[in-house]
DNA sequence: TACACGTGGTC
DNA sequence: TGACCAAGTGT
């Protein structure tokens, strides 16, 4: 045991305990919480993740209510989150424990780690917090405290994957209670040692932090570089026949996979949005059509992906023949489907006035916006006759 | 190893 | 605005 682990678990006990938010997922010691939290906070900030947690609980409470629901129904509960692979894979992770365990989580690391959707980080969280196991977990929070810590000024040895963080983490966790240091370490990056205006007045661990001392705080760690965004130019067609509306389902790969969306069209610049091109494009028998689309683009940015969707409505005077190329529904207006819907059908559907019922979530202060973006007036592009 | 994978907050 | 980032995993 380092003098560094063991003073610096010294420190964190009594900070935490003065210190730690109260989350919601930190009252259950019931691992199957502690794992669904786990999920929900990969990539993703905890105000967004409260708004979430516990509705998804009460929705499915055990391991055996989520691994007997289906797979839509998950992915309701999921939608607005993002990254929905996870929700896949956590509801494979329950059936795989329902079957091959009984229902029951294993409590050490490596075993977790068997578990789909359950990563190395994922499966050192769940026995360090849940079963209070002298198992590492390193996030990008205990990565940046860890490198200011001990100045890491090698960017290959900053990250979350490097191996001297995993091993200074499990001396750290055998220095004290394994359960409280997690915690700790991820709380103190989330709150004093932020990446950015950290406040190291306010840091337990000041006195033995090397980039405090040699004025680095500033510059570890490195900023990471990402590729640059693709850009895509959509319309987005609202098709609507009487009081039903058409989603698709996306494909079962890729973007959004397997959510419902209205369909995309990709803008090519030469081809207006006429008649042939819809047909062509949404595999519908567009016989009559009226078609409009709204001024004002929707902008989604996605990690590694930007969309600028055009939304425009398409009314029918009834509802066509539906080819089989893509699963597609008509919902009626203001419901929702039975399955997931990402923000950015809500962002569109919102953009042309169409009544959106509230996904959830979300923080309650913001109000949805949708009447008043509502456009009126608007003079139909394309009319049409496709006899 | 590097990339795909959502969304929202902050500067 | 655009860049960066937030309790990562799977391929």
């Amino acid at each position: 045991m380092t003098d560094f682990a063991r003073l610096l678990a010294q420190a964190l006990v009594p900070w935490f305990a003065a210190n730690a938010r109260d989350l919601e997922w930190r009252r259950s010691r019931d691992p199957y919480a502690i794992w669904v939290s786990e999920i929900m906070l990969q990539q993703t900030r905890v105000d967004t993740v409260r708004a979430y947690y516990g509705d998804f609980l009460r929705r499915f409470p055990t391991v055996g209510a989520l691994a007997t629901a289906d797979e839509d129904q998950v992915l309701a509960a999921w939608s607005g989150l993002g990254y929905y692979r996870r929700a896949r894979l956590l509801h494979a992770g329950a059936r795989w424990v329902a079957r091959e365990l009984g229902g029951a989580l294993p409590t050490a690391a490596a075993d977790l780690r068997a578990i789909p959707g359950v990563g190395r980080y994922t499966a050192g969280a769940i026995a360090s917090i849940a079963f209070d196991r002298p198992e590492p977990l390193v996030d990008g929070n205990i990565a940046r405290v860890l490198t200011r810590l001990l100045a890491i000024t090698d960017i290959k040895r900053q990250g979350a994957d490097a191996p001297d963080h995993w091993r200074v983490v499990a001396e750290i966790l055998a220095a004290g209670p394994p359960r409280i240091l997690a915690q700790a370490l991820m709380e103190l990056g989330a709150t004093v040692c932020t990446p950015l205006a950290p406040r190291c007045l306010l840091c337990p661990a000041r006195q033995h932090c090397g980039a405090h001392a040699r004025g680095l705080v500033a510059e570890l760690p490195a900023p990471r570089r990402r590729p640059a965004s693709e850009e895509h130019q959509l319309w987005a067609v609202a098709i609507i026949a009487g009081d039903h509306l058409l989603l698709e389902r996306r494909p079962p790969g890729g973007l959004l996979a397997g959510l419902w969306c209205l369909p995309l069209v990709p803008k090519t610049g030469e081809n207006p949005s006429g008649p042939q091109l819809l047909r062509d494009a949404l595999d519908l028998d567009l016989a009559e059509f009226v078609l409009t689309p709204t001024k004002k683009a929707v902008r989604h940015v996605f990690t590694h992906r930007i969309w600028t969707l055009s939304p425009c409505r398409l009314d029918l005077p009834r509802r066509p023949a539906l080819g089989p190329a893509r699963e597609r529904r008509w919902i009626p207006l203001g419901e929702r489907p039975d399955g997931g819907v990402p923000r950015v059908t809500e962002k569109l559907l919102s953009a042309l006035g169409l009544a959106v019922p509230a996904a959830a979530r979300r923080s309650a202060a913001s109000a949805p916006p949708a009447e008043e973006r509502q456009q009126q007036g608007e003079q139909p592009a394309a009319r049409g006759s496709l006899a």
